[in-house]
DNA sequence: ATGTCGGAATTATTCCGA
C-alpha cells in the first residue's frame, strides 16, 4: 500500500496535473492540502472515475484539505476544534486500517505578523487535539504541509530566527513527535537532504533552494509498516506543459 | 526585479496570500 501527502496549491488549476500523478504513481491513500475550493466545488466524479473516493473539508478561495482513498473512508474529524476561524486545515478519516489525518498548518507569514503567534498557538491546539482524540499505540498517520523546517538539513539556507526556522516553531514540531509520532522520511533517511517545497519565484527549484516542510508522521505501529519513503521531486516539474504545485508529493510504501 | 503562481473582486487589472 502506498500513502502520500501533497499540497497541490489550488485543485481547480491543478486537477489535470494531479490526475497525471495519480495515474503514474498509483497511490492508495492521499492527503491533499490547499484545495482553494468549497466542498460543493470538489470534483468527486472526476476522482471516482479514477477509482478514488474523497473526504473533503474545503472553504472558499483558501486552505482546504481532503483525503483520497481507493477503499472506504470514514471521516472522524473535520477541522481542528477551537481553531475553525483560522481556516479549513485538518481532516481525519479511518482508512486502510489507519487513522489518517491531513493538515495544512498555518504559514505564519513573518515574525512580525499577527499570524506568527497564531501559528504557534495553532500547533499547541493540534498537539492537545491529538492527545485527546488519538492513541499513538494505534496505527496513526498525520501528514501534510507543516510549514516548519525541523532541522538545518531541511533548509537550503539555515536561517536561525527566520520564519519556518525558529526555535519556537521547532519546539512545536518536536512536541508532536514527543507525543508519539516519527517523521518517516527522516527516520528512514537520516542523512538525506531532500526538499518538498521550492518558491515559484527566481528559479528556486533549479537553484536547489528548497525546504522540507511536508511530512508523513507515523505512530510506532504505523511506522513498522513503512518500508520506504520518497519525495517525488519529479512532480515539482512541468508535465505535458502543465504547471506543477510549488510542493512535491511525499510518498511512503507500506507493507 | 519583491523575478511566480492561484484566486477574488471586478471586468484585463489590481490585490492578497504563499
Amino acid at each position: 500500500m502506498r500513502i502520500a501527502t501533497w499540497n497541490v496549491n489550488g485543485l481547480r488549476s491543478r486537477l489535470d496535473f494531479v490526475l497525471h500523478w495519480l495515474r503514474d504513481r498509483q497511490p492508495d491513500v492521499v492527503g491533499l492540502q490547499e484545495l482553494k475550493l468549497t466542498d460543493e466545488q470538489f470534483p468527486h466524479e472526476v476522482f471516482e472515475a479514477e477509482g478514488y473516493r474523497a473526504a473533503v473539508y474545503g472553504q472558499k478561495a483558501w486552505n482546504g484539505v481532503a483525503i483520497l482513498s481507493r477503499d472506504e473512508v470514514e471521516v472522524t474529524q473535520r477541522g481542528l476544534p477551537g481553531e475553525e476561524e483560522f481556516g479549513s486545515r485538518l481532516i481525519t478519516a479511518k482508512v486502510a486500517g489507519l487513522s489518517f489525518t491531513t493538515v495544512y498548518c498555518p504559514n505564519g507569514k513573518h515574525l512580525g505578523h499577527d499570524d506568527y503567534p497564531r501559528k504557534l498557538s495553532w500547533f499547541d491546539t493540534l498537539a492537545n487535539h491529538l492527545r485527546a482524540a488519538h492513541d499513538p499505540s494505534q496505527p496513526v498517520v498525520v501528514g501534510g504541509d507543516f510549514n516548519i523546517c525541523p532541522a538545518p538539513i531541511d533548509s537550503w539556507r539555515e536561517a536561525p530566527g527566520e520564519i519556518f526556522h525558529t526555535a519556537e516553531e521547532r519546539q512545536r514540531f518536536s512536541a508532536l513527535l514527543d507525543w508519539g509520532l516519527v517523521d518517516a522520511f527522516r527516520h528512514l533517511q537520516p542523512q538525506t537532504q531532500a526538499f518538498s517545497w521550492w518558491d515559484y519565484r527566481g528559479g528556486a527549484f533549479h537553484k536547489k533552494q528548497g525546504l522540507r516542510i511536508d511530512f508523513l508522521l507515523a505512530s510506532a505501529p504505523a511506522l513498522e509498516r513503512i518500508q520506504s519513503t520518497e519525495i517525488d521531486r519529479d512532480y515539482r516539474k512541468k508535465k505535458d506543459g502543465l504547471t506543477p504545485s510549488d510542493h512535491a508529493p511525499v510518498i511512503a510504501e507500506l507493507g
